[in-house]
DNA sequence: ATCGAGTATAA
DNA sequence: GTTGCTACTCGAT
């Protein structure tokens, strides 16, 4: 027997040749050592509730003989578990192997008598890390025997005996980075069937760098040649055998390199056989696709960017180029994909630029990897689930997950997936949002906004908010605000009193510990990214869980608690106001969670002593906060009505930082020259105070945009294409230049952002819309720019701070006003 | 003028 | 595979 300490990286589970399932779990020990870790002894199970009439005990003979080929059930036990919080009888089925979870839960579905088969669907090795409280990146103890296995690439392979998780985290894992570069002359993307992998650049801790490529050429460059792609391909394998990475890492690696390279493997007959058990990549192809390696983490960085962080990083789009020059400063290597294929088949010495270009890109990769490790390792640790699974995951399925490992702690079931018809029905209901103030439009001085601490969370934490929790009109219970349902009915909810939820325990837990954690970062007075990562994770998760209830497809999904937050939320954010008023406030606008005034006569102190004074009515986990104070704000109106645009504004703060919301400068779809010349507008009103000086730059841009003095670039606006092109019922300039795009040869689907240009000529927009590579500078049309982006932008900006509508037409009749600034 | 489709944003 | 709410453009009628 041998005790062994390590933290837990994969799991997975084989099956021997008697059909018997092993979990396998891949770790790594204190000295880095590669252990696996074997356990025999985890049987597969899922559970039956029976209908109120059955006999249970007549049942379990029933269940026990449930068989179908290899099949069959090898026992049945009679459990004690909630539903929703209602005590129940569960009969838990333990089958012989995983594979016989689906055959016999079918089975079981169809004796009558079974209400309903649950935690079928929990695939076997995330059972495991539930039942035995075993979390990835959380140190745990073995004892066990050491056995000798020569298929597993391990320092040491254990029998396991018992198994228990600790406290302590794991922060540093070996990583490597890789990337390939493939063949194209830049016309076509490179085609997996014919276009040759030319190189492929690794980099890894303490500056591991290598870059293999199989044209021998005359180079400083530390470079290993291959003879062919054939030899490439080897060595990659061998490379990444050697280095025994804990994670691989690439950037699109699910949806480029990964497939690439199984294409260009299978092509020679090659195995990529990187797992510690020397099996081969795996492409999985539910969800969007993903590669999977047994024992080793694989990421893609991309997946976790855009899901995770794609909120606070507010990119443009998310290339490597976009994304490192965001976290890190730092911008790919530049060139030109055109000119690979010449380079390439010219076996000059500018391959050189090929190769640097190639590990310039595998060092951002790992650069940004350590900016998020982080984030990826909180998240694993409070998950409980793989981390390569995690790093895939969106809020909704991370919350999910989050509560699946926890129903165990309060013996709750977990519901089942609603199944397609059953979310069809989710989705016909729809229920009332957020509040939104309608603004007073203009230009106000001194603003305090004032928010709502994490409102949803806290509104379920306060009033007991849990699908299990609703109960009957009753005195003690915790009564919504009426909600005017789907049909125009009023409707209310009750919460019980007496009893508390799973999900408000889950989420006042979730609150508490980031309270504690933000404490602690407080006192540090030190940058601590383990504890701020560890805040940040706590927060998203919860803040998710309303969104949770609301979503068709999820296994907590409950209209009525999702209704009964939003309606808990109006009511607040109501009552607030009114008590801002009626203490002589001027209210300016309010969205959701947050309400702004103008301090007007009154000080700073004065409205801290509001927030006190509604705090001190509020109840337990919800607070009233100061978001800011603000030296001026501006208010605009909606296009062509008399009042105010909601969720449109900008303020500066007293540092002179600008919070812009909703304006056309922040969205993707408008014009550079519009975005930037609002922007700057915007900038001159509230930082300068003086509308004029604004007045006098717009009417600069506007001369020389009629003048044709600026890049062609700066006309260039992006849309996204949401459908494919040939599912769009109507066209739009950025569908008919995907038309344009897709008779190029260039692959535009779905996702793909379209950049266009609108050139002078007749007809309706769409026909003027041109790629931009393919414009001459001064072929833009300025009429459209001028009345379609530019003014629109400032139009609304000038006339909130008072002056007359037709300012900056030129073609209309001028107002006094007009003359002045335009002569 | 008015409407629907389409896109994007706020919280 | 979070929700709802708002605002705008473009094209069709």
């Amino acid at each position: 027997m041998v005790d062994v300490q390590f933290y837990p990286i994969e799991v997975d589970y084989i099956t021997n040749a008697f059909g018997k399932a092993a979990i396998r779990i891949f770790g790594v020990a204190k000295d880095r050592k590669r252990i696996c870790c074997i356990d025999r002894n985890f049987e597969p199970y899922f559970y039956i509730i029976l209908k109120k009439e059955a006999d249970t005990e007549g049942f379990i003979e029933d269940i026990k003989a449930l068989r179908e080929n290899d099949s069959f059930v090898k026992e049945v036990l009679i459990e004690d578990k909630k539903n929703f919080n209602r005590q129940i009888e569960a009969l838990k089925v333990v089958v012989n192997h995983p594979a016989d979870v689906p055959v016999i839960s079918k089975l079981a579905k169809e004796i009558d008598g079974v209400e309903e088969v649950r935690e079928n669907d929990i695939l076997f090795a995330r059972r495991y890390l539930i039942d035995k409280d075993i979390i990835p990146l959380i140190l745990c103890n073995v004892s066990g025997h050491v056995i000798k296995d020569e298929s597993l690439d391990v320092d040491f392979a254990i029998e396991i005996e018992s198994i228990k998780g600790e406290l302590e985290d794991l922060n540093e894992l070996s990583v490597l980075s890789f990337d390939i570069e493939t063949y194209t002359t830049g016309k076509t993307y490179s085609n997996s069937k014919k276009d040759p992998i030319i190189s492929v650049a690794f980099y890894g801790d303490d500056g591991f760098k290598k870059i293999i490529t199989w044209k021998k050429i005359d180079t400083e460059l530390d470079v290993t040649f291959a003879k062919n792609e054939s030899e490439l391909i080897n060595e990659f394998i061998k490379t990444i055998k050697e280095y025994k990475p804990s994670c691989l890492i690439g950037y699109f690696t699910d949806g480029f390199d990964f497939p690439y390279l199984i294409d260009r493997a299978n092509l020679y007959g090659i195995k990529l056989n990187i797992g510690i058990d020397n099996s081969n990549v795996k492409f999985n192809k539910r969800g969007m696709g993903n590669i999977k390696i047994n024992g080793i983490a694989h990421i893609d960085i991309l997946r976790f960017v855009k899901v995770i962080m794609g909120g606070s990083l507010q990119l443009e789009n998310y290339s490597l180029d976009e994304v490192a020059n965001a976290l890190l400063g730092k911008r790919k290597n530049e060139l030109d994909f055109e000119k690979i294929g010449l380079v390439w088949d010219s076996n000059s010495k500018e391959i050189e630029d090929i190769l640097e270009y190639n590990l310039k890109d595998a060092e951002l990769t790992y650069e940004i990897f350590k900016v998020i490790s982080f984030d990826i390792y909180e998240i694993t640790r409070l998950i409980g689930i793989l981390m390569d699974e995690v790093a895939r995951m969106s809020f909704g399925q991370l919350v999910e997950w989050y509560l699946i490992r926890r129903a165990k702690d309060f013996n709750e079931l977990i519901p089942n997936k609603p199944r397609f018809n059953e979310k069809s029905d989710r989705l016909m209901h729809t229920y009332q949002g957020a509040f939104v103030y309608q603004p007073e439009p203009g230009l106000y001085g001194e603003i305090a906004v004032f928010d709502f601490k994490s409102l949803y969370p806290s509104i379920i934490v306060a009033h007991n908010i849990d699908p299990g929790m609703i109960s009957d009109e009753d005195k003690n219970a915790y009564e919504s605000p009426v909600i005017i349902n789907e049909n125009g009915k009023e409707e209310k909810y009750y919460f019980k009193h007496d009893e508390y939820g799973f999900i408000p325990s889950i989420i006042k837990d979730l609150i508490l510990r980031r309270n504690r954690i933000k404490d602690i970062i407080k006192k540090e007075k030190k940058e601590d990214k383990i504890l701020e990562a560890r805040s940040y994770i706590l927060k998203i998760v919860a803040n998710a869980t309303y969104g949770m209830f609301g979503y068709s497809g999820a296994r907590w999904y409950s209209r009525e608690c999702a209704a009964a937050i939003t309606a808990f939320g109006r009511d607040y954010i109501l009552k607030t106001i009114d008590s801002a008023k009626k203490e002589g406030y001027h209210v300016i606008f309010s969205d959701t969670d947050s309400i702004a005034i103008a301090l007007e006569n009154k000080t700073k102190q004065e409205a801290l002593g509001f927030i006190k004074r509604i705090n001190s009515s509020l109840p337990d986990f919800m607070e009233l906060e100061l978001e800011n104070f603000y030296s001026r704000g501006l208010f605009v109106m909606k296009k062509n009505e008399l009042e105010g645009a909601k969720k449109k504004y900008a303020l500066v703060d007293e540092k002179g930082k600008l919070k812009i919301r909703g304006f056309e400068t922040i969205r993707r779809d408008w014009s550079y020259v519009a975005k930037e010349t609002q922007l700057k507008v915007l900038e001159i009103i509230l930082k300068d105070n003086s509308v004029e000086k604004a007045l006098e730059y717009a009417k600069k841009v506007i001369e020389d945009v009629r003048k044709k003095k600026i890049d062609i670039k700066k006309m260039t606006i992006r849309t996204q294409l949401r459908k494919n092109i040939g599912s769009y019922d109507s066209i739009g300039p950025h569908v008919r230049v995907a038309e344009d795009m897709k008779k190029k040869g260039v692959p535009v689907g779905s996702g793909s952002i379209i950049s266009y240009v609108i050139v002078e000529g007749k007809g309706i927009i769409r026909d003027k819309a041109k790629l931009p590579e393919d414009c001459k500078p001064d072929e833009y049309d300025a009429d459209y720019y001028l009345n379609n982006q530019i003014i629109p932008a400032l139009k609304m900006i000038f006339e909130a701070v008072g002056y007359g509508k037709d300012i900056l037409m030129e073609n209309k009749e001028q107002s006094k006003l007009d003359k002045f600034f335009w002569g």
